[in-house]
DNA sequence: GTCTATATGCCGATAGAC
DNA sequence: GTCTATCGGCATATAGAC
């Protein structure tokens, strides 16, 4: 069972240099040479494994879903237990990436998904699939935090609220070479908790959580098929 | 002063075309070849008025700048004499772009702020230009409003709030191709300016009614050009 | 200012030996 | 699975007549 400290196999050192060049230069100023020469691997190798840049595209962003929860929001929310603050946590996660590039590099997905061709529907499809499980796993935050919370709001709205704030956020911290507007931005977002969280919604009652899960309620999202869930 | 019915001099064709190609398909995407057959324009022609795709580029962004006002602020304001829906107004104008293609093409100076390399400064000190015009058009909404919004809360920080909520849904929305998580972004920044603006900070002034923004309220424009509408 | 023809190079992708 | 060599095409940009 333990691993075998062979170097990455071919096709995992692709994704590997794919994952970084696309997230620094974005996808159509990346040329398959670029990829190849970071990853040390030939031509007919990576035409063997993939059948096109596009394909390996597909596959990057298949890495990006199966990390999400490993390797962003775990150690995110290892900082707190406190349901909130660990939303915070995952912000603070992208503005460390942002500090890092010298507000250079953003959100590889975000960044994605507004360069891909409208009508690449399937690599659209995994972009989505990437924003759902995001916005899944803030929700889960929100939920522990339900009983801080007014009753009558949206949380899957609201995590989709958080994203919005992330991602632009990013977007005019790239613009500005200025961490400033990130951080404006998660500013307002805090205060926004903080007035829903003080707002008198309610006496608060003294009823023990749920026992009885719905069958038409809240899914966990994580285990949606990556390819049915559009529309 | 009546304007000449002479067709667009050459010059100008070429920025109309390339504001369109660039906001459908992005920068690197769209090939010069594309945008002289979309301009009717020759190649010398081309390299006659701007000295490399980059230059055009440059003049694309700088019109961007100079219509921000006439073509998206100002008709935008007209819709309500109410500072705060006046915000909201120009949200709308951002949804209504997105609905009529289908939720494809977002805002083209956030499309270009993730795309263009880090590199160009030139090109970024546009971008950000763009979206400095853009917050200082917010922001003299706010100071309109200045009565009902807390005394300690920093406009200018809020009016990047507003924009990182318009960059994030727009950028939802083209993954998902949904309107949903846009809308779900801006009931969510409505309902912190309404927090904001209950907050009992001091003793305020007679509320007016809120009507409802039908986003995207009548249009009375018939002939501007598509790619005038949308910034 | 406009036109046609073209230079030059990189692009994604392939062929075929090993 | 890996390697070298290379294809055909499209990219941006230019030359030079008119």
């Amino acid at each position: 069972m333990a691993a075998p400290p062979t170097t990455p196999e071919t096709r995992e050192r692709l994704i590997d240099a794919a994952v970084f060049l696309f997230w620094q230069n974005g996808y159509a100023a990346t040329g398959v040479a670029e990829i190849l020469a970071r990853a040390k691997v030939n031509s007919g190798s990576f035409y063997h494994f993939f059948r096109s840049k596009e394909a390996l595209l597909l596959a990057v962003l298949d890495w990006y879903v199966r990390g999400l929860k490993p390797f962003v929001m775990q150690p995110a929310f290892a900082q707190s237990p406190d349901p909130i603050e660990r939303v915070f946590a995952v912000l603070a996660f992208y503005r460390q990436n942002l500090i890092k590039t010298g507000c250079t590099y953003g959100c590889p997905i975000g960044r994605l998904a507004l360069e891909i061709p409208e009508n690449r529907a399937e690599v659209h499809h995994l972009l989505a699939a990437n924003f759902d499980g995001w916005t899944a796993a803030i929700e889960t935050c929100l939920d522990a935090a339900r009983d801080r919370l007014p009753p009558d709001l949206d949380r899957t709205s609201l995590s989709q609220f958080v994203l919005t704030v992330m991602e632009g956020g990013v977007m005019q911290s790239r613009a500005h070479r200025r961490i400033g507007p990130f951080d404006a931005s998660v500013r307002h977002l805090r205060r926004y908790f903080e007035l829903l969280t003080q707002s008198p919604h309610h006496a608060r009652p003294v009823t023990p959580p749920r026992p009885i899960p719905r069958p038409g309620g809240p899914r966990k999202t994580t285990h949606r098929s990556l390819t049915q869930e559009l529309l």
